[in-house]
DNA sequence: CGCTTTGGCTAATGGCGCTAGCTTTACGGC
DNA sequence: GCCGTAAAGCTAGCGCCATTAGCCAAAGCG
């Protein structure tokens, strides 16, 4: 038996394409094993199980969201840079719609000791450190702060899941719609810099 | 053996019970079939399988929603009525986080002409139907209206889903944070509606 | 009172996740 | 260059779940 020369990332990577193709609910150990070449029983040597390969894949996606969020916002700033982030994150959800779906399970609680519970938890900052650097450019602090990137991140998860849902109709003008409303979270943003909130812990 | 006195309707109650408990994605027949008193397949009698069920689920769970929100605007109108629903829609979304997750999944295509189908397609035009009246005091049209309820939509829904999956930290905060977002979206509408878009087809 | 419809059942099949235990490949130390 | 060991594959087998087929009793109706 030549080996298949497999690892933990390859086998979460190939994870991601399944989930893009049929579906992050229809990802199954079966499907991945095939189309690495192996049997169902080999992944065990890379993955824990299914629940883990959920775990890992989720962590990889969000990376994989950050680093093209980053990438999207480098060099700018304010309503430039909020534009920007918002375009890239929708362009993911589009492009990868197994892996953005990953994205948004819940990672488990610290409770979860587990290798590829903890991978998600770390990535899930990551993140949230971009947006919050894209938001840096509006001035906010405090409970501003904080708000302004819940309301973005509703937003753009929303309109992100709605859309993969198949909740709009009309989709000629959805690029549109999208652009006006994330300006408008901008102005809103920018009428809550003038008016500063409380101070401290920005997180989340 | 006596009978259970099941229907279709009593199955998909359960069902939702079920996916309030356990999460929507382990629901499963035989957990139904259990707490329904009966064996797995004496479920087959009254839906055509798990696809089927899920299509029951999401359309019982649309409508339920429907109600909610539309008891929730009677009598209310503009920003008013605006904060009222986005209480229930959130209301909802804790109360019956499974039922709620059903409510998520695309309507399948015209494609699908099965009964579960149809039900679900149904009973997404009932909460469209809402929320559109809901902003009807704005006094939108055309594109407005069409962009207002997609950004509500999707304000609503992400901030709902980003709370189901545990995305917030500082949970404390987390309704005045709803309340500001909700109310500035509103003052967002009251701007738009100053300046009219075109006209026709406000279809969602 | 008998007939039909209906709602339950058992049995059997196939797919998947998972575990146990075996074999072979690659690799590092001597 | 050889050998021991760890890693990476395999087969076999279990249990759970969905699904189908076919049986049987209970309700409802004349």
């Amino acid at each position: 038996m030549p080996r298949a020369g497999l690892s933990r990332d390859a086998v979460v990577a190939e994870a991601l394409r399944v989930a893009d193709e049929v579906g992050l609910d229809r990802l199954t150990l079966a499907a991945v094993a095939q189309r690495c070449g192996v049997r169902l029983p080999s992944l065990y040597k890379h993955v824990a199980g299914l629940p883990a390969l959920h775990a890992h894949a989720a962590a990889a996606a969000e990376r994989e969201l950050a680093a093209e969020l980053s990438a999207a916002t480098v060099g700018r700033a304010g309503e430039d840079a909020l534009l920007a982030l918002a375009e890239a994150y929708r362009g993911y959800a589009r492009r990868r719609p197994g892996a953005y779906a990953a994205t948004l399970r819940a990672p488990a609680g610290e409770g979860d000791t587990s290798a590829g519970a903890a991978d998600h938890r770390a990535a899930a900052h990551e993140v949230m450190g971009v947006v919050l650097s894209a938001l840096a450019g509006f001035g906010l602090s405090g409970e501003d702060a904080v708000d302004a990137v819940r309301g973005l991140r509703s937003l753009l998860h929303g309109f992100a899941a709605l859309e993969a849902a198949g909740g709009f109709a009309l989709p000629q003008d959805l690029d549109r719609s999208y652009r006006r409303l994330v300006r408008s979270h901008g102005e809103v943003l920018r009428s809550w810099s003038s008016a500063p909130g409380p101070a401290p812990d920005p997180v989340r």
